[in-house]
DNA sequence: CTGCGCTGTTACCTCCGGTAACATGGCGGC
DNA sequence: GCCGCCATGTTACCGGAGGTAACAGCGCAG
C-alpha cells in the first residue's frame, strides 16, 4: 500500500522530525520549522506528504493508533459498568497528561481544513466517539431508541471528555483520581439526583 | 469607556458588515473580504479593532450577549429541575439552528490565538460554562464536593452539548425536541440505568 | 486660518502554504 | 560498462494572509 519499502524509512525520519516540533512549539508549527529541524527544505516535505493536512494526518495517525487502541481495550473490560467507565475516562486522562502537546494536536485541529470544517471533534476524537457509541450498541438495551441514543451519547460523552480533560490539564484543579469520579457521577445521574438548595434570597449585590 | 461618541457608530457599520461576511463566508473569513464588503480598505479595520482577534472579539462579544442572556434566564426558569435542563439544551440547540454560521463563530475560535491556545472552549462558551457552574452552585445541594463538582460539571455539560450540538446540525438525525430528550436523558443517568446486553458472541468476522 | 482628529488611500513588509525547474547520486537491467 | 530510473535534494518563485507606514482630504474648534 502505501508502505514503500524504499520510501518509508525517509518517511519514518520527516515524521520524527515533526513529532520533535509540535512537541517543542505547538500544533502551529510550520513546514518550514518542520523542514529545517529533518534538516531539510520544505518540498521534500510536500513530495512525501502532499500537503500540510497531509503531513498532520500522518503524524495524528501515527499517535491516534495508540489512544484508540487504549480507549478501545478500555471500553471492552469486562468490569462492573461503573468500574469500566471509570477505567475508560482514567485511561484517556492519563494519556493527555503524559503527552499534553502531542494530545492537543490530536484533539484540536488546527485551522482552515475544509474537510467538514467547523467540527468540534477532531478525526481522532471522531473515531473514539464511534468507539464509544458502538461500546454502548452492543453492551446497553436501549429498546427501540437505542441507535439514536448511542450516537448521540458516543458524540456528547467524547466532547464532555474532551472539554473537561482541556481544563482539567490547563488548571490542573484536583488529581486524576477524583476528575474521573467526578465526571462519572455526571454519567451516572448525581446532577439530577441530589437534593435542591433553597431559593437564593435577594442576591447580596457583590 | 470603549463607547467613543464619534467613533462608535462607525464601528457599529464595519460590525455589520464583517457580520454579513461571516454569515455568508464563514468564520473564516478574510480581513480583506471584510473590508471589501465594508466599502473601504483594511487599514481602516486596523485603526478600529487593533488586528483580526480584535474584530472578531468585537463580533462574538455583540452575540454572545444575546446567547449568554437566553441560557442565564432559561437556567432561572421555575421549572422542575429536569424541565429547566431540557429548556436550556432547547435554548442552546434553537439558537445555533437559526443562525449557524455566527454560532460556529462564537463556538469555534478560529487558528493561532496565543491566548489560551488550545482551549476546547470558545470565550462565549467559556462563560456559558461559568453560568452553569453557577447556576448548579446556587440550585443544588452537593456536599462537600460541591464547587469542584460545580465546576468539572459546568465545563463538561458545555464541552457535551456543544459536541452533540455540532453533530446534530450537520447530519440533522432527528428534530430539536428529541435531542433534548437525549441529551436530557445522557444527564440523567440512563446510561448507568438501563439493562446490560448479553455478550456478544464471537465476532463476525467483518 | 490654523491645527487637530478622524476618514480614507496606495504601497509595502513578512510569513505562510504550496509549486516549478533544475541538479545529484545510487542501483538494477542490458 | 553504461544507461536510465527514481528518490533525493536544491533555489527561486507565486498568491494570499495579517499587519503597517506614509501620505491625502475633510470638518470643526479655537
Amino acid at each position: 500500500m502505501t508502505t514503500d519499502p524504499r520510501t518509508e524509512p525517509r518517511r519514518e525520519q520527516l515524521l520524527n522530525a515533526a513529532d520533535r516540533v509540535v512537541q517543542r512549539e505547538g500544533p502551529s508549527a510550520s513546514m518550514n520549522a518542520i523542514a529545517a529541524e529533518a534538516g531539510i527544505t520544505k518540498p521534500i516535505l510536500y513530495r512525501h506528504f502532499g500537503d500540510r493536512n497531509g503531513l498532520i494526518g500522518a503524524l495524528t495517525e501515527r499517535h491516534t493508533a495508540g489512544l484508540l487502541a487504549a480507549v478501545r481495550a478500555a471500553l471492552n473490560e469486562p468490569l462492573e459498568r461503573r468500574d469500566r467507565v471509570e477505567h475508560v475516562l482514567d485511561v484517556y486522562l492519563a494519556a493527555i497528561e503524559s503527552r499534553p502537546q502531542v494530545y492537543r494536536l490530536l484533539t484540536h485541529p488546527e485551522p482552515g481544513d475544509p474537510t467538514g470544517a467547523g467540527n468540534a471533534l477532531a478525526p481522532a476524537l471522531r473515531q473514539i466517539a464511534e468507539e464509544i457509541t458502538r461500546a454502548i450498541q452492543q453492551q446497553i438495551d436501549l429498546g427501540r431508541d437505542g441507535p439514536l441514543l448511542s450516537e448521540t451519547w458516543g458524540r456528547s460523552i467524547t466532547g464532555m471528555v474532551l472539554a473537561a480533560g482541556d481544563w482539567w490539564l490547563e488548571t490542573r484543579p484536583c488529581p486524576r483520581a477524583r476528575m474521573v469520579q467526578a465526571l462519572a457521577d455526571l454519567l451516572w445521574g448525581r446532577l439530577s439526583a441530589a437534593a435542591d438548595l433553597p431559593p437564593m434570597l435577594a442576591a447580596p449585590e457583590a
